[in-house]
RNA sequence: GGGCGUGUAGCUCAGUUGGCUAGAGCGCUUCCCUUACAAGGAAGAUGUCGGGGGUUCGAGUCCCUCCACGCCCA
C-alpha cells in the first residue's frame, strides 16, 4: 500500500487564526525532507503511473505559461498517487542546443570557434560586449565549459520555482538532454536508427539559417509576413531575335544568376507554345529551357515562374522532378560567393558576377536591379507587397536553401507508407481532448522531407560517427565507422574510432570525426526511453513503460510529440505512452499570445510570492484541457480567497472535537451520524466524490475543481449554517444529535479535502496536519465505500430544501435591512408533499439557523415562502 | 485554399446522453461587525445563448448554412 486511510491523531492542533502566508515554505520543505514523492522502484507495471514531463527549455525562462501547463500536470499525478498509483514522475531539464548556445554567446559575450585552441585557464570577459561583432572568439571546450556552467545555474533557479509551485516531482530523477546519460541514449537510438537503415546521409539541398549557419527542420519553419516586390524580368527566346520576350514575376530577382529552367502550368494556353524552347536568362545571357509542371501556378504573376536553385522548397521540388542541375552561388553565410560560377561564361557575366559577389541577399537585390534597369529587362517598377517568408522558428534573417552534407532520420515525408503506419500510431493514444489527434495527422500527412537531424552547431549531443579519409584525404561518407554501444557516449571530434590513433586524424588514409551535433529535438524525442532507464536500467523500464501520460503544449505536437512517436515506432513498434494531454496558451487579457517581445510576459516567481502557490494553481487549474487562457489575476484573487475559506471552515469544523477547557480530543465516530440533515449532506458528498473521481479518470481536472468547490462553498453557506447551533451543543439536543453534527463534520472535511488536495496541496496539507496522520497527499483517494454506509439511501435534497427556505429567510431579512440574528416571528413554507415531508425532516436545524420562533407547512404546487419578522431580541 | 477550435451576463467562464424559470465567479448596487472567516458575510440587478433555417412535444445542446475571432497547415 502506498496510500493510506486517513487516520485521526490523537489530539487535535487547531489554530486560532490560520493564515495562507508561509504554508509554501513549511510545506515544500517537509515534502523534500520527508521525500513524499518519491516513486517507489519495483512497483508492478499496472500499479505505476508514469509521466513524460516536458523538460523546460533552461535557457529561456519560466513564465505562467509554464506554471499553467505543468500545474495542470500536477493536479493529475497527485490524483493517481492518491489512489494508489506508484507515481513516476521525473523532471527534465532541456539545456541542449541552440538556445543554451545563444543565451551563453549573449551572456557572457562569446562565440565559438571550433579553430581556436583550448584555453584551459580561459575566464569571460567582465563586462560582455553589446555587439555580436566584439564577443570574443573561443574554442569549442571553452565554449561547452561555459554552456555547461550557465545551464547549472539556470536549472537551480527552475527547481526553486518547481518547488515553490508544489510540482510532486521526484527531484531524485532529474535528468539534462545534455548529460552523460542523455547522450548514451541518444547516441544509442541514433546508432540503431543507422543500423536499420532509419537514419541516413545524402548530399541535398537543405534549409538553412545564415545567423546561425547550421541546416533546421522543416519542423522549426515558421512563415512570417514581410514587405517584398515583384519585379517582372524580361526573358529572351533563343533563336528568334525578333520574338517577344517572356515576362516572370519574382520577388527574388537577385537569384537570376541561378536561374536554370523557367516554368508554368501544363494546362496553361498561354506558355504551350514554349513547352520545350528555350531563353536567355537577363543579364548574365544563360540558356535555360522553358518547361511545364503543375505546381506552377497560373494566377500568381504572370503564371510563369523562373526556377532557381535554390530559392525556396517548391524550387527544390521542381529541380528534384524536373531533373535539373545545380546552380549554387548562396556560401554558408548567406553571401553570394566570390568567384564567379563555372555557367557564366561571357565576360560581361562575369562582370555582372563580381557586382554581387559577396553580397547578402538585400544587398545583391540592389545591384542587380540596377543592372536589370541598365540592360532594360526590369519591365516597369517593382510593385512591393507582403508575403510570407519562411524564417527559422529561432532566427532572425529569412531561411536560404544551401546544398550540403546532412543526417537524415525517416519519418515518413518521403514515404506514404511509413506515413501511414505513424498518422496511425496516433490511434494508440487516448488524446485530451480529443480533437487534438486532428493536429498530429495533419502534420504527418503534410510532411514532405524526411527529419533532418544533423545540426552545424557545438552545444549538442555529438553525431557518433567517423569517416575514413582516402588517400587524397576525401572523407568516405557511405560507410561511417560506428563505436561500440558500450562506449558510449562519444565525441568523435576528440576521440579515436576503433583501430585507429589520434594522429591519423584528419591525414589522407586517416579518419575524421563527424563535426555535426543532433538538434535538440533529437534527443528530446527520447525523453521516455531517457526518463524510464531504456537500456541502462530494464527493470525500471519494465516497469515505467509505455508511459502512462505525454503532457505538452498543443505548439509542439509537429516537433516533439510526433518526433518521440518516430522513435518509439522504430524502437518498440508501438506509442510510447497510452494518453496526451495537451495544454493550453496563456494569452494576454488583450487576447495576444504572451511573449516576450511584446513585453507582456509575467514573471512567475512575483506572482506566487503574491498571491501564493494555491491561488496561482487554482487558477491554472480552472481552465479546460487544451484551452487557451487569458492571463487573470481576478482568478488568483478568487483561489486565495477558497484558500484562507478553506482553512477557516476547517477550523471551524474540527475545533468541535477539542475541549475548549482541558484541550482534550475526541475523536470523531462516522457511525455516529444520524440526523437527516447530515447525512442528506453527506448524500451530496457522496455524488461529489463519484463526479470528480470520473472527471479525473478523463484527465478533466478543471472539472473535479469546479465540482469540488461549488459543494464547498455550498457546504459553508448552507450546511455550516444549519447545523452551527447543534454543532456548538446549544438549543435543545441531546448528546446524540450533537454527536451526529460534529462526526458528519469530520468525515466532509476528511473526504473534501482530499478532493482539494491535488489543487491546493499547502493549504490542504496544512488542515490535514492539524488532525490527521501522515501527509493528504499519501491518503488514499475518497472512496464512496466511506460514506455509504453511512448516508444509507439519505437524499441530498433535504439539504437543498433546506437550503432554499433559508435562503428565502436571508432574503426577508436583507430586504428588511435588518441583521441575520433578526428572528422570524412565523415562517410559512409552502409546497409539494414531497419536499414537505423533506423539510419537515430537518425542521429543527432550519430553525435555529434562521431564528424561526414559529415554523408552518402548506401543501401546495409552487415553492413559496412567507416570512414574518420578529422583533429583535 | 484545407483542417481544427471558439462565440452564453460588462469581464472570465460552467452548462455530460436534447428536458422545468439558462448558471457561477469577478465587477456593480444595497445591507449586515454574527462566537470559522471584515483580506468576511447576506441579498439584489443584469442575457436576441454570434445570425438565419431545419429536426423535435421541447434546442444553448442535434443537423444545414452564414458571420466573426483564433490556431495549425498549404
Amino acid at each position: 500500500m502506498r496510500v493510506v486511510p486517513p487516520t485521526q491523531r490523537n489530539s487535535r492542533t487547531v489554530p486560532d487564526k490560520p493564515t495562507v502566508d508561509g504554508l509554501d515554505d513549511k510545506w515544500s520543505a517537509r515534502w523534500s525532507q520527508d521525500d513524499t514523492y518519491r516513486f517507489d522502484e519495483g512497483t508492478p507495471r499496472d500499479e505505476v503511473f508514469s509521466i513524460d514531463t516536458p523538460p523546460p527549455t533552461v535557457s529561456g525562462s519560466l513564465h505562467v505559461g509554464h506554471v499553467f501547463s505543468y500545474t495542470h500536470t500536477d493536479t493529475i499525478a497527485r490524483y493517481q498517487r492518491m489512489t494508489g498509483k506508484a507515481v513516476f514522475y521525473p523532471m527534465g531539464w532541456d539545456d541542449n542546443g541552440l538556445p543554451t548556445e545563444r543565451r551563453v554567446e549573449n551572456y557572457y559575450g562569446v562565440l565559438c570557434d571550433p579553430t581556436v585552441p583550448y584555453d584551459p585557464d580561459f575566464t569571460p570577459p567582465e563586462k560582455p560586449a553589446k555587439k555580436r561583432n566584439d564577443f570574443v572568439a573561443i574554442s569549442r571546450p571553452n565554449f561547452i565549459e561555459l554552456c555547461e556552467q550557465l545551464v547549472a545555474l539556470d536549472e537551480k533557479a527552475f527547481e526553486a520555482t518547481w518547488r515553490h509551485l508544489g510540482l510532486s516531482v521526484d527531484w531524485n530523477r532529474t535528468y539534462t538532454t545534455i548529460g552523460e546519460h542523455s547522450r548514451r541514449v541518444s547516441q544509442r537510438a541514433f546508432l540503431r536508427n543507422l543500423e536499420r537503415g532509419e537514419a541516413y546521409s545524402t548530399e541535398a539541398p537543405c534549409l538553412w539559417d545564415v545567423t546561425f549557419q547550421t541546416a533546421v527542420a522543416q519542423a522549426e519553419l515558421e512563415d512570417r509576413d514581410r514587405p517584398g516586390a515583384y519585379h517582372a524580368l524580361a526573358f529572351h527566346p533563343v533563336g528568334s531575335g525578333d520574338a517577344d520576350p517572356v515576362v516572370i514575376d519574382t520577388t527574388r530577382p537577385e537569384l537570376v544568376v541561378s536561374c536554370v529552367a523557367l516554368v508554368a502550368h501544363p494546362d496553361d494556353e498561354r506558355y504551350q507554345p514554349l513547352f520545350g524552347t528555350s531563353v536567355r536568362t537577363p543579364v548574365f545571357g544563360v540558356e535555360v529551357p522553358v518547361l511545364s509542371h503543375e505546381l506552377a501556378e497560373p494566377d500568381k504573376g504572370t503564371g510563369i515562374a523562373m526556377i532557381c536553385t535554390f530559392g525556396d522548397t517548391t524550387d527544390v521540388t521542381w529541380w528534384r522532378e524536373l531533373d535539373l542541375p545545380t546552380r549554387a552561388c548562396m556560401a554558408r553565410d548567406g553571401r553570394f560567393e566570390a568567384e564567379a560560377p563555372s555557367w557564366l561564361t561571357s565576360e560581361d557575366a562575369r562582370a555582372a558576377y563580381s557586382r554581387i559577389a559577396r553580397k547578402a541577399a538585400g544587398g545583391a537585390q540592389i545591384q542587380m536591379v540596377e543592372m536589370l534597369r541598365e540592360s532594360g529587362d526590369l519591365i516597369g517598377e517593382p510593385r512591393p507587397l507582403q508575403h510570407a517568408v519562411k524564417f527559422f522558428e529561432k532566427g532572425d534573417k529569412p531561411l536560404e536553401i544551401v546544398t550540403s552534407r546532412q543526417w537524415y532520420i525517416r519519418n515518413g515525408g518521403r514515404s506514404d507508407e511509413l506515413k501511414a503506419q505513424l498518422v496511425a500510431r496516433g490511434d494508440e493514444l487516448d488524446w485530451h481532448p480529443e480533437f487534438m489527434q486532428h493536429r498530429y495527422t495533419n502534420w504527418v500527412e503534410g510532411l514532405n522531407g524526411d527529419w533532418l537531424v544533423s545540426r552545424q552547431r557545438y552545444f549538442g549531443v555529438p553525431i557518433p560517427v567517423w569517416y575514413r579519409l582516402d588517400d587524397e584525404g576525401n572523407p568516405d561518407h557511405d560507410s561511417p565507422i560506428v563505436p561500440e554501444e558500450s562506449s558510449l557516449p562519444i565525441d568523435p571530434q576528440a576521440e579515436c574510432p576503433p583501430g585507429f590513433t589520434e594522429d591519423q586524424r584528419g591525414v589522407p588514409g586517416g579518419f575524421a570525426g563527424d563535426p555535426d551535433i543532433m538538434d535538440t529535438w533529437a534527443t528530446s524525442s527520447l525523453t521516455p526511453e531517457i526518463a524510464c532507464g531504456w537500456g541502462s536500467d530494464e527493470s525500471l523500464f519494465s516497469s515505467t513503460f509505455p508511459m502512462d501520460l505525454r503532457p505538452q503544449g498543443h505548439d509542439i505536437i509537429r516537433t516533439w510529440l510526433f518526433s518521440t512517436m518516430v522513435r518509439s515506432h522504430y524502437e518498440f513498434d508501438r506509442a510510447p505512452w497510452r494518453h496526451a494531454a495537451l495544454s493550453g496558451w496563456i494569452l494576454d487579457p488583450d487576447r495576444k499570445k504572451m511573449s516576450k517581445s511584446k513585453g507582456n510576459v509575467v514573471v512567475p516567481t512575483d506572482l506566487l510570492e503574491q498571491h501564493s502557490p494555491d491561488a496561482v494553481r487554482y487558477w491554472a487549474a480552472s481552465a479546460r484541457p487544451g484551452t487557451d487562457t487569458a492571463f487573470d489575476v481576478s482568478q488568483m484573487k478568487v483561489g486565495r480567497r477558497l484558500a484562507i475559506k478553506l482553512l477557516n471552515a476547517s477550523r471551524f469544523a474540527l475545533g468541535f472535537a477539542v475541549d475548549r477547557d482541558t484541550g482534550e480530543t475526541t475523536l470523531s465516530d462516522p457511525s455516529a451520524v444520524s440526523m437527516p440533515i447530515d447525512t442528506s449532506m453527506l448524500a451530496g458528498l457522496l455524488e461529489l466524490v463519484g463526479d470528480a473521481t470520473a472527471a479525473f479518470e478523463g484527465f478533466d481536472y478543471a472539472r473535479a475543481l469546479e465540482r469540488t468547490e461549488n459543494w464547498f462553498w455550498a457546504f459553508c453557506d448552507d450546511y455550516l449554517e444549519l447545523v452551527k447551533v447543534r454543532a456548538y451543543g446549544e438549543g435543545d439536543h441531546g448528546e446524540a444529535q450533537v454527536a451526529s453534527a460534529r462526526a458528519a463534520l469530520d468525515l466532509a472535511l476528511s473526504v473534501v479535502l482530499r478532493l482539494f488536495a491535488p489543487f491546493m496541496p499547502f493549504t490542504c496539507e496544512e488542515v490535514w496536519s492539524w488532525w490527521m496522520q501522515g501527509s493528504v497527499h499519501l491518503s488514499a483517494w475518497p472512496a464512496p465505500a466511506e460514506l455509504e454506509d453511512v448516508v444509507s439511501g439519505s437524499d441530498p435534497a433535504a439539504l437543498a430544501v433546506a437550503a432554499e427556505v433559508l435562503a428565502e429567510i436571508r432574503s426577508a431579512k436583507s430586504s428588511a435591512k435588518v441583521s441575520m440574528r433578526n428572528p422570524v416571528e412565523e415562517l410559512v413554507v409552502s409546497d409539494t408533499p414531497g419536499r414537505i415531508a423533506l423539510l419537515e425532516a430537518v425542521a429543527g436545524d432550519v430553525r435555529e439557523a434562521g431564528r424561526v420562533r414559529e415554523l408552518r407547512t402548506v401543501e401546495s404546487e409552487h415553492f413559496a415562502v412567507e416570512v414574518t419578522l420578529g422583533e429583535a431580541d
